[in-house]
DNA sequence: CCCCTTTGTTAAATCGGATTAGCAAGTTGC
DNA sequence: GCAACTTGCTAATCCGATTTAACAAAGGGG
């Protein structure tokens, strides 16, 4: 049975003043006047009590927790985006606030009893994140609190986004293969995903491939051809091969994930093209896959702990919050799947 | 600015009685004695004004915060063990209860410090939780409290902890081999790690070859080789590589993580050796690549998901924990890498 | 010497509930 | 008809802090 805690008033006692000059010497305020003797007395005493205050008892004048509530669909789950959780988890972490982290699985019924069991708890604000970029429209019980979307838009909705830059990103696997030389023969697979069966094809696709078209127009560079099929490694395993099939020899493949990255090597590797001798690749997503295939594959992060990262620092600075969208970079991860066009 | 919370006295005016025969109405306690038709109107004036309890002011009285502490050293950026948060947060989430995640990245002043921020708001338990299965001392902040070791042990320390049955999968791992027909060509490729340099070999790698062997010789079977590497993919495509190289030709490998699998299968498909027909695989894990390599490959499955959830059950049991170690069976994932032995 | 500040401190109220102790009105027992 | 219960409810206190209002004691000015 853990030993009664260490209550201020104990720290008072042990002091010699009132409640009052404890709490007082204790936040250190100043517009209070507390002579240095006492201040010192009560600091002492807290010191060899090993007084820490009561966090819970405190909010109840204060109403503020320290606490930060954490909603998303399927966030722990996601391989690599777990790293969302631990940026979000650092930064909280150096401004001495917790997180109740929770996961409503897409179910609209819950995601509103956690917010509830969240507001009970008188966090100060909420983090709303989903697992892939899309709109979202929040549940009624967050309208008018502190809030920051996390990785999701939602028009009409008073509240910061926080999302990877797409569209650059697009832009930059477009400036790695010009920088590499390669002019023609570009294919990309995965494509817009316009009507996507893909969940995280809804904004990253189009935002992808207009990036990508974009700089390769504009570096006299053209796009062969753009295979729209879902984000997974079969897909790009059986794209990939169709294409070889229809008797194309692609140069350079955009692949708009790591797993279709994944698929189209095995598919280059069955036909016996080699990456990056035959066939350039570039990727997004930079999953784990994506450093351990042979070769290593040259990928844009999606950057999940920055994500998580600024989510936080905005939620926490003072102020309020005003409805901008943020973009964050995603860095290119240069590895050994880009290479000069080859030859014929 | 959200409009100021219903209370207690709210919903009491409301009904026309005093606070006290409210609190007791709305807990439905039986012991005081309360009239039909005064809880009626109570429950009334509180669905009406959408009364929600302030559960940081009640726990002030009531040391209960329904709320659960969550110590890892780096669970979140683990690929595949986010499984364990979720398991952790749905079972949770079906008691009402919420989930401070935190991560110390191994720093113990970092994890003393959070292990503070938790009881300073009033956690009604701490699990304490590592990413791989290893021997761990928790941070003094945490004796004679209510806590759960989540996939780890801590001997002299009074607490339950929750691990995968490794054992019982090595034996599985065996069982698997004799069913298929497999008596010799077996190379195991990993080892016990009995000094290791990764990490999650401590205890898993001994229990898993301890298995593993048991049944085999059991089953009239004979166990040709233990390769002692680190876990990673590079390491599994070296060792099988040099295992080849060295004019060994075996039947089956068991491969203590899918990792080395992945490496394995490199190694295996670049000596122009089949999998199965050639060689079978048996591994352990479960990551998300076994589903995805091919062919799919026969794994037993690392439990994360039940470990947060038996984490999660026992610490909310009613009663005294009992430093137990509860083990968690890993299923046997069977796909396609196993088949009959080779001829020759 | 008295009034007015300034300084240092504390009693008391507050936050939103849970709990203890007690009180009025109606019933029962004899 | 009065004590003893039972029933139904409420006033008051508590939980551990913060904050407001007020109050002594000391110093300064005239």
């Amino acid at each position: 049975m853990p030993e009664r805690r260490v209550t201020m008033a104990d720290v008072a006692r042990k002091a010699g003043v009132s409640p009052t000059t404890a709490s007082f010497a204790l936040s250190g305020r100043t517009d209070m006047r507390i002579s240095d003797a006492s201040r010192r007395r009560v600091l002492e005493a807290a010191r060899e009590l090993g007084y820490r205050p009561n966090v819970t008892a405190r909010s109840l004048r204060t109403k503020s927790t320290q606490t930060i509530g954490f909603v998303s669909d399927r966030i722990t789950t996601t391989p690599f985006a777990g790293e969302v959780i631990r940026g979000a988890l650092e930064a909280a972490r150096e401004r001495d606030h917790l997180l109740f982290i929770t996961e409503a699985g897409g179910d609209r019924a819950a995601e509103s009893s956690l917010v509830h069991a969240l507001l009970d708890r008188q966090v100060d604000a909420v983090i709303y994140a989903s697992m892939f970029t899309r709109y979202v429209t929040p549940p009624k019980e967050l309208f008018g609190r502190r809030v920051v979307l996390l990785n999701c838009l939602a028009p009409g909705f008073d509240a910061p986004s926080v999302v990877p830059d797409e569209l650059e990103a697009g832009r930059d696997a477009a400036r790695a293969l010009l920088a590499a030389g390669h002019r023609e023969g570009i294919w990309a697979i995965g494509g817009h995903q316009a009507v996507p069966a893909t969940p995280e094809g809804i904004i990253a696709g189009n935002e992808r491939m207009r990036g990508l078209e974009e700089v390769l127009r504009a570096g006299g560079a053209r796009l062969d051809g753009v295979v729209e099929c879902d984000w997974n490694t079969p897909d790009g395993h059986r794209e990939v091969s169709a294409l070889l099939a229809a008797g194309h020899r692609p140069r350079a493949l955009v692949c708009l994930t790591d797993r279709v990255s994944m698929g189209a090597y095995q598919a280059l590797g069955e036909a016996g093209l080699s990456v990056p001798g035959d066939v350039s690749v570039v990727s997004f997503d930079d999953q784990d896959i994506a450093a351990v295939l042979r070769p290593a594959l040259t990928t844009l992060k999606l950057p999940h702990y920055q994500l998580g990262r600024r989510a936080v620092e905005l939620i926490l600075r003072k102020g309020p919050l005003e409805a901008v969208v943020h973009r964050v970079p995603m860095p290119l991860r240069e590895r050994a799947s880009i290479g000069a066009p080859a030859e014929g």
